[in-house]
RNA sequence: GGGCGGCUAGCUCAGUUGGAAGAGCGCCAGCUUGACAUGCUGGAGGUCGGGGGUUCGAAACCCUCGCCGCCCACCA
């Protein structure tokens, strides 16, 4: 913007419109130095701790991390003003799985692979993409004003941090809960890793459904049916429902196996579906979880048909060595040219795919670490049974608890290069040592020969300690014992069961209660033509183009007002942009209140009486009512509350007709206008800094009597004495007058302003007043003709036109029209003796009322 | 396969115990009104996804169907 547009005027030294970039910097710049961030662990204030959600050091800030981090701060700075001492430990995660194929893909780009690097170039690599890509992940929370406090800033690789993971490790080892066993897991042959349930991305496959016929040997066929015929290399039995009276002559003869010749036991097993295919399954152990467990129980051979890069293992056929997919398409050939292959079908199904790679996962048997779930698990549920932890909304309380009840033990090895690797060491003689400080002799032998287990662990294995292991645990430092257990969690949905379950389970088993008491899962923000917002697809928005663009202040309040109204929301940059507006606005009621001569009387806003004007009385009664909205906005997690009843408080309320209708006072340098606007003010920069930090700050500087920090300010408690609903009601009749003149004054193509008002029958004369001030007409004592009013008795006429045109009859007619259908169906209701008898008196009362004034109006204007 | 959420004005969304349909943007008309044209004023526009039911009364509660989206799940 070109700043000639925004010279300073004269009186107020406020330029005309609102400069986000030109104040945002200079305040979190401040804050920050002056330690404003900065939590105490001695102080005596009731505390309040969050720990922000470590966002993976892979890239960049995105929408969810806008949203949810918005949210957080909204409510650091809610509790700090509102007097609690308040922890917002910021930090970031290694993500060891996410980050090896960000630094794999630059690496392609340059040509070269982490093999050809070698492990130490390619850990080089790997820290120097930490700093970096760290550094500046911090300073897009900056940007977006978060009240992190840095002095206490945490990555998951840290030495100490580490030094946790360890210490879990073998505090789980030692409780015997930690085992390695060979077992199906989903593998990765990208990544050449194993990793857990949770993060398989399952897509829609067109593919295909291949019907196989397998020989009897005691004479006879059995048809299989597989999308996958390449694993029928590896088949070792062949399983039918026992109940399933087609086959049940065949359990327990056996089937010879097509290409290979191997012979396959024919089981009965419950899990066959009689219905899919022709219900007899080949059962291949190595490469399918369901067959896994139908070989365990009927002891049937397990053959490993795959090396781990997804090419076939099977020496001797020759299908050896090549990719999975080259394998199926010759398998179907020579099954076709053999006259094996019976029919196939076009089948619709789900594969599963790498969350982080996208490669197709290869099921198949490996030796991992696993960690048993069961204690803690039920540990987790007496704590949801016993009210620990509230969900926001909270239906997602029974998400988590649905998956937690099926929980299984986890899989906690990585095959990765980077990660925390295990703390398990192998000496010579085969003996194991399992410790937190890598050990110097072989704890059984006293070997020294010692090497370390390769496998690193899971990435969620050292985030499902955040909320302690960032206070020091297992150290009892001041930290740990002022702020454990934290008070909030926020995240996306799609990471409850890796993360949130997980902390809750860990936090019970290592310090004996919930990590937090509230969990606020936020919406997901779709692109606006409701596809998911994606780098890849194109389709992503970037918060930093949103906050250049738009301000900081105005991205927060959009996703303050969208965090937790829906499960999700498309975006919609006109609703940012009407923040922006909404800055503007309040920008200008400031100006609008310092233009006003003279200093105020008040030392404290809102100490002068307030009796005398009806204006007075009406705005200070709203303000205690959105104040009060405000806050149980707040607490309840229903930001989106919260900001509509401030924004309507200051922009419809204050705005549009408190500072209308004390203008002319304010001009006159009117203390009691002045107290109150500058109360009105005050008090809406106060509940409004948690959601447009800068802004805030910056008005309530310019305020008078402001030294200190807005940030700072103890939050406003709504005072009962300014409550007046008289006021309210009278407030509201004048706005009716108001709105109705002005309606006739256009339907009469009068001039904005002149006119005159006349009262037929007296009303409240400080609402008469009122109203013909604001609606810019003269009250009257005389008059000859003019137009009946249906609001009240009373009667206007405008300088030209003289309120009788055609258009202005029109409109009356219309509004006739409808007062008469409205009576209609009143009345209507009124005559029914069962909504008489059945509904509640004042509800009856209420309709009556209404009719009254409807046959009011309606005489009025005929 | 199980579960959850959504379907309200042209668009994006509010509507908390059932008691006269709302906002922002867009649109139309009029305003260089001494805070703001990032503004002000007036206005048009909705049988609240379809169909049943409960009720004096349903956008809201129940049933059912239809789309859209998400989560969970070892049916080849």
């Amino acid at each position: 913007m070109d700043m000639k547009e925004t010279e300073p005027d004269t009186n107020t030294a406020m330029p005309k419109a609102f400069d986000p970039k030109a104040i945002e910097a200079g305040w979190y710049a401040r804050w920050e130095s002056d330690g404003l961030f900065v939590a105490d662990a001695h102080s005596k204030k009731p505390k309040y701790a969050i720990c922000l959600p470590p966002p993976n050091v892979t890239g960049e800030l995105h929408m969810g991390h806008a949203l949810n981090h918005t949210m957080q701060d909204i409510i650091a700075r809610y509790r700090r003003m509102a007097g609690y001492e308040v922890l917002y430990l910021p930090g970031t995660d290694h993500a060891a799985i996410a980050t090896q194929n960000v630094i794999e893909k630059q690496l392609a780009v340059e040509g070269t692979t982490k093999e050809q690097m070698g492990r130490p170039a390619f850990a080089a690599r790997v820290d120097q993409w930490y700093r970096d890509v760290g550094a500046t992940m911090v300073s897009q929370d900056r940007i977006l004003g978060v009240s992190l406090d840095w002095s206490r800033l945490r990555f998951t690789m840290d030495p100490k941090y580490m030094r946790s993971v360890m210490t879990a490790f073998v505090a789980f080892y030692e409780r015997g809960w930690i085992y390695r066993a060979p077992r199906i897991v989903n593998w990765c042959p990208h990544d050449l890793s194993a990793i857990s349930d949770l993060e398989v991305d399952w897509q829609v496959h067109q593919d295909t459904l291949y019907y196989i016929k397998y020989p009897v040997q005691e004479g006879g066929e059995i048809i299989v049916a597989t999308v996958r015929p390449e694993t029928m290399l590896v088949d070792t039995g062949v399983a039918v429902n026992p109940t399933d009276e087609r086959y049940r002559s065949l359990i327990g003869k056996t089937a010879i196996l097509p290409l290979v010749g191997r012979k396959l036991p024919i089981v009965g097993d419950e899990a066959v579906d009689k219905n899919f295919g022709t219900g007899a399954l080949k059962v291949t152990p190595g490469h399918d979880a369901m067959d896994y467990e139908i070989g365990q129980r009927h002891s049937l051979e397990i053959i490993n048909g795959m090396h781990p890069d997804a090419r076939m293992n099977v020496p001797g056929l020759p299908y050896d060595r090549l990719p999975a997919l080259e394998a199926r398409e010759r398998v179907v050939a020579d099954l076709k040219a053999q006259g094996f292959l019976v029919k196939q079908e076009p089948y619709t199904h789900e594969v599963g795919h790498c969350d982080r790679c996208h490669t197709v996962i290869e099921p198949l048997i490996s030796d991992q670490w696993w960690l048993r779930m069961e204690t803690m698990r039920d540990k987790a549920l007496a704590a949801s049974a016993a009210g620990k932890v509230r969900w926001h909304p909270e239906r997602y309380e029974r998400t988590y608890l649905d998956w937690l009840r099926g929980l299984r033990d986890w899989n906690i090895g990585r095959q990765l290069w980077l990660g925390h690797r295990v703390p398990v060491y192998y000496c010579e003689n085969g003996h194991t040592t399992v410790s937190v400080e890598p050990p110097r002799e072989c704890a059984e032998c006293g070997s020294i020969k010692l090497t370390q287990d390769p496998d690193v662990l899971d990435t969620w294995f050292s985030s499902a300690l955040w909320p302690f292991a960032t206070l020091g645990w297992p150290e009892e430092t001041d930290d740990l014992k002022a702020f454990y257990p934290t008070s909030m969690n926020s995240t996306a949905r799609e990471i409850i069961n890796l993360w949130v379950s997980r902390m809750i389970m860990t936090g019970l088993e290592f310090m004996g209660e919930v990590p937090f008491s509230d969990v606020a899962i936020h919406c997901v923000v779709q692109a606006n033509d409701g596809r998911r917002m994606s780098k890849s697809l194109g389709t992503g928005v970037d918060p930093r183009d949103l906050i250049d663009r738009y301000g900081t202040d105005a991205v927060r309040a959009w996703a303050a007002s969208v965090a937790m109204s829906s499960q999700d929301v498309r975006f919609d940059e006109s609703r940012v942009e009407g923040y922006r507006r909404f800055c503007n606005k309040l920008w200008n009621a400031t100006r609008l209140v310092l233009s006003s001569p003279g200093s105020p009387t008040a030392v404290v806003p809102g100490t002068l009486e307030v009796h005398e004007h009806l204006e007075d009385r009406w705005i200070t009664s709203r303000l205690m009512y959105a104040c009060s909205a405000v806050t149980a906005g707040i607490e309840d997690f229903e930001f989106q509350d919260s900001m509509a009843a401030a924004y309507s408080f200051a922009w419809n309320e204050l705005c549009d007709w408190y500072l209308e209708a004390a203008k002319e006072r304010l001009r006159a340098g009117d203390p009691t206008a002045q107290d109150v606007a500058y109360f009105c003010l005050d008090t809406v920069l106060r509940v409004l800094h948690p959601f447009m930090p800068f802004l805030t700050e910056e008005l309530w500087s310019r305020t008078p009597g402001h030294l200190d920090y807005l940030m700072l300010a103890p939050w406003p408690e709504p005072d009962g004495r300014f409550v007046d609903l008289d006021a309210e009601e009278s407030f509201g009749e004048v706005m009716t007058i108001v709105e109705e003149v002005r309606a006739q004054r256009q339907a009469a193509g009068a001039p904005p302003r002149g006119g005159s008002l006349h009262l037929d029958q007296p009303i409240d004369r400080a609402v008469a007043t009122l109203a013909a001030r604001l609606a810019w007409v003269e009250l009257v004592d005389e008059m000859e003709g003019g137009t009946a009013l249906a609001s009240v008795p009373a009667r206007v006429t405008f300088p030209s036109g003289s309120g009788d045109n055609r258009a202005s009859e029109a409109k009356r007619e219309a509004e006739r029209t409808r007062l008469k259908l409205d009576l209609a169906k009143s009345e209507g209701q009124l005559a029914n003796p069962q909504f008489l008898e059945k509904a509640p008196p004042e509800i009856v009362r209420k309709l009556e009322d209404r009719a009254a004034e409807l046959r009011a109006a309606i005489d009025r204007l005929e």
